[in-house]
Formats: structure tokens, sequence, C-alpha cells
DNA sequence: GTGCGTAATAAGAATCATTTGCAAAAGAAT
DNA sequence: ATTCTTTTGCAAATGATTCTTATTACGCAC
């Protein structure tokens, strides 16, 4: 793979926005600081990159693929709140042991959650409304 | 919710499909008994089933969600041999202690393996070749 | 430095899974 | 049977992602 300034770029963006952005976040971060940076090419690098294993894919059903700068294997809990995507605290060795006994042989466990993250139960508890990640048809007033 | 043949006969089909069908492969196996049933009716009544509990929804990143019969919590390998996708088996009470202690509040979990189903397995340990599952540019020869 | 071969790019068309809009058909209730 | 509402079928729209093609620009050889 040789070098190029939007993969450098795009990157270094994956890396600067620590939650998990989509490629069109990334796109649309990075753009400014490459004028006519293309949705393809960071699409493109994005797949480069986790095959050179250097990001990450973070996929949540029904949603754009996501991506993580963290290398580390961890998991995810999905705010069904405000619809961030939050690193998840999971004992890899003993999720790996409870897992392993298939009949089949396991080569990698993704762990997804569904819930709260911190901030908006922190919200929910101050009696706030945090901003949904528009779902529905719901109309605010 | 009121009746539908299309409906019923669609529930009956992810029923009787107890491997994890596509909504494409349901429409398939359904149109013999329902000629001129459309996909979009397919999709239209997989989640009306999904969101009346009646059946599950199965999403394994960058492929076509897939629905399954049984309603009570479990996990999924996914062959990377085969493409199928087979219960797992993963206890449900040990993984949620597991899962449960987080910053926020966890609703739900959802594990998916990834691996080589136990026919793969044991077709790769008497040297055969399984119908890969069509990806990449791999060609044949 | 100049020139080349090749990998990488931008732009947009193409694809795939899924959803939606709408007029017609089918359940349900009267 | 009549009316009211939900569902259907079809086709077109969407959204995310990939692919195609002509073009650009690395990086090496001279």
């Amino acid at each position: 793979m040789r070098y190029s300034k939007q993969r450098e770029l795009i990157l270094q963006t994956v890396q600067a926005l620590s939650d998990h952005p989509t490629a069109e976040e990334i796109h649309t971060q990075a753009t400014p600081r490459c004028p006519g940076l293309s949705l393809g090419t960071v699409y493109r690098n994005l797949n480069s990159l986790v095959d050179a294993g250097r990001v990450r894919r973070v996929s949540i059903p029904g949603q754009a693929d996501r991506f993580d700068h963290t290398l580390c294997w961890h998991s995810h809990l999905y705010c069904t709140v405000c619809g961030s995507v939050v690193d998840a605290q999971v004992d890899e060795q003993r999720l790996m042991e409870l897992v392993q006994d298939q009949q089949g042989v396991v080569q990698e466990c993704a762990v997804t959650l569904f819930g709260i993250c911190a901030d908006c139960c922190a919200r929910q508890a101050a009696g706030e409304q945090a901003a949904p990640p528009a779902r529905d048809g719901e109309q605010p007033d």
C-alpha cells in the first residue's frame, strides 16, 4: 500500500474523532482539510485500513457502519436514547470461555449491547430530554 | 393488527424454514402458495411480526437481515466457510452477568460469533470443499 | 530534474437491501 | 350489502456502499 495524503487524513480523522464516526461523518470532518475528498475515497480507504488492521469496523444492526480507532478487542453499547456508540467493558477472557464451547470453531466474537449510555442516564435522572437520534416519526413540540 | 393470509403464510414460512432465512428466501419459499406475493409485503410483514415479538431479526454485519422463528434468547454463529447461520450455545445468565456492569443501563445483548460451523468442520476434516458463500472475486477452477 | 508505470483519486453510475407512496383489494364491523 | 380501515402489489425512492472510468500523482529509474 503506498502513501496517500487522503488515506493519512482519513486515518487521522478516525483517530481524532474518538467516538465512532460513520464514513459520512469522517468525510464531513476531513473535507475541509482536503477539499474535493470524495466519499468513495473515504469508503475505499476505510476498507483498506480495516483490512490492514489499522482501524476497526463497528456494525450496529440497521445502521451505517462506524469506525473505531481503538485496535484492541472490546464491545460496544448502542444508546437507544441518543444513538451514540460507546465502548463497553466486557472481560474478553471470560467472554471467550463462555462462547468457545460450540459445535464448530469460533474465530471471533462480537458483542453489541443496547441500552442507555451514562450521559443519557444522567440526563434522565435530571429530568432533561436528550436530543433523540431522529428515529421514527417523532416530532419534537 | 388484523388478519391477512399473506402475513400468516410469511409467519408459517419463517417457522418452517428453521434455518435463518432472509426476506428474499422467505419470499421465494412462500410465493408458490400465494402467487403474486410481493417482496415489499414480505418485508412489511416481517417488520410487523418482529415488532409484535412473533419473530426475531438476526443481523450479520454486511448482509441481508435474517429472521428467526425461535423466540427465546440465543446467539448465532456465522460460518465464514459456507455462509450459514446456526444457533450458538451461550449461557444467557452468565453472559448477562459479564455484560451488565457498564456505565449506563444494558437492556439487551447481542452476540455474534464468526467461525466454522460443525458441518464445514466435518467437511474440512474429510478434505472436501464446501460450497462457498460466493464472497469476493474468488473463481472456482 | 524528467519520464514512466502503477497505485490512488474524484465523480458518478450501479447495486443491493429495504422502505415508501398510492390505488386497488380484502378483512371487519354494521 | 355497505362502509370503514388495514393490507396488498407494484413501482419508484432511499440509503449505504461498491464499482467503473478517466485522471492524477507517487516514487523509482535514468
